[in-house]
DNA sequence: AAAACGGGGCC
DNA sequence: GGCCCAGTTTT
């Protein structure tokens, strides 16, 4: 056995939670708390394992039950798909196995809702198999005692921590390895405030020794889509053939994507007509106009920032047209585009605009 | 490779 | 408001 994981599973022994799907050989126990842990907390996921348990006390049980009750079971839980395929893995297990977990990880990962982890986690802890475990606390933990700043969230980077993890397993018994570096990165080398001090790898870990800790792992951001709900008000003069629309400047720092990307009125959710027409804004602007408001609504993503845009266009007649563009911050914008074509050709234009102004963009 | 899927805890 | 949690599936 490995120093690392004689030093580690010492320390699990010294340590751990003491759990109900622990210290069985029991797959279906097993499966069944690998499901509910998924993405979620031992605190939350608890009482959730319990009432399966005492519920649907084996795979059979759980596979005769109504996909309705396994719902209800799995209420508040969150990621329901989970609940969902559990059920039907577990009628998988009765009609595809003859009632008995498959103990290979190619048989397991044919399971609904098992990837690779949970293959890996079932097989090396109920059937003994020798493969390692990867999820958030063995990323957290290797990358800070190897100082591995590679990202975690990438394929190259999934491969290297599970070859490490792996080339760390002890020769027997590696569904215990597996559950005392988890257990550890659990408890003691946790995300935030990692109790460093008293660490049994203190003196050998690089993140401590490089002052790195807080830094690893090291996780590609993913781009967050931010929506805003544009409110354009398109004002018809004339006799029905042209159209301004009055936009504002964006505020500073705001991020400058073209011309069209500047609304009459930003809200941070979607509002009711109602609502923005009884702004102050509103009325200051449509008090000379007549005619039915009518609106229409669109949602594009933004190519650039990624932004998910909902864009809803209220049209009003005009009598007369005003001249408001040197008022506070607005503009009157009068395109080539708007004026040359007619509702409701000119929304669709508009938003053809929107998506193709590539020159306009700036970062 | 990226997005979608949830609810809860923590800073 | 962002990040994280015993990830998997779909696009």
């Amino acid at each position: 056995m490995t120093n690392f994981a004689q030093r580690l599973i010492h320390w699990y022994h010294l340590n751990k939670r003491s759990l109900p799907w622990r210290d069985t050989n029991d797959p279906y126990c097993i499966w069944l708390s690998e499901i509910i842990l998924q993405q979620t907390r031992v605190d939350q996921g608890f009482a959730y394992y319990e009432r399966f348990v005492s519920a649907w006390p084996g795979v059979a049980h759980l596979a005769a039950a109504s996909e309705d009750e396994v719902l209800k079971m799995w209420q508040g839980l969150g990621y329901y798909s989970r609940a969902r395929n559990l059920h039907k893995a577990a009628k998988q297990v009765l009609h595809d196995h003859a009632g008995s977990f498959p103990d290979t990880i190619n048989g397991l990962l044919g399971l609904q809702g098992v990837g690779e982890y949970t293959a890996a986690a079932i097989a090396s802890m109920a059937f003994g198999t020798k493969v390692a475990v990867v999820d958030g606390n063995v990323f957290r933990v290797l990358a800070r005692l190897y100082g591995i700043g590679e990202p975690i969230n990438t394929a190259q980077g999934k491969k290297v921590f599970t070859e490490l993890a792996t080339s760390l397993l002890p020769t027997s018994d590696a569904g215990t390895y597996n559950q005392a570096l988890m257990e550890f990165g659990a408890l003691h080398c946790t995300p935030r405030k990692p109790q460093c001090e008293t660490c049994i790898f203190a003196s050998s870990c690089h993140a401590r020794r490089d002052n790195t800790v807080s830094d690893l792992p090291v996780k590609l951001s993913k781009k967050t889509i931010r929506k805003r709900y544009f409110n354009y008000l398109v004002l018809l003069h004339g006799h029905g053939n042209s159209a301004s629309l009055y936009l504002n400047k964006r505020s500073e720092g705001d991020i400058w994507t073209g011309l069209y990307e500047f609304a009459l009125i930003e809200t941070a959710a979607p509002v009711a007509s109602e609502s923005l027409m009884e702004s102050d804004r509103w009325k200051e602007l449509t008090a000379n106009s007549e005619g039915r408001l009518i609106h229409q609504s669109h949602q594009y993503k933004h190519p650039l920032t990624h932004q998910l845009i909902h864009a809803r266009f209220y049209v009003v007649n005009l009598q007369n047209l005003l001249d408001l563009s040197g008022q506070n911050t607005l503009s009157l914008i009068k395109h080539s585009a708007l004026e040359k074509y007619p509702l409701p050709r000119l929304i669709d234009r508009f938003l053809d605009d929107t998506n193709g102004l590539s020159d306009y963009y700036q970062t």
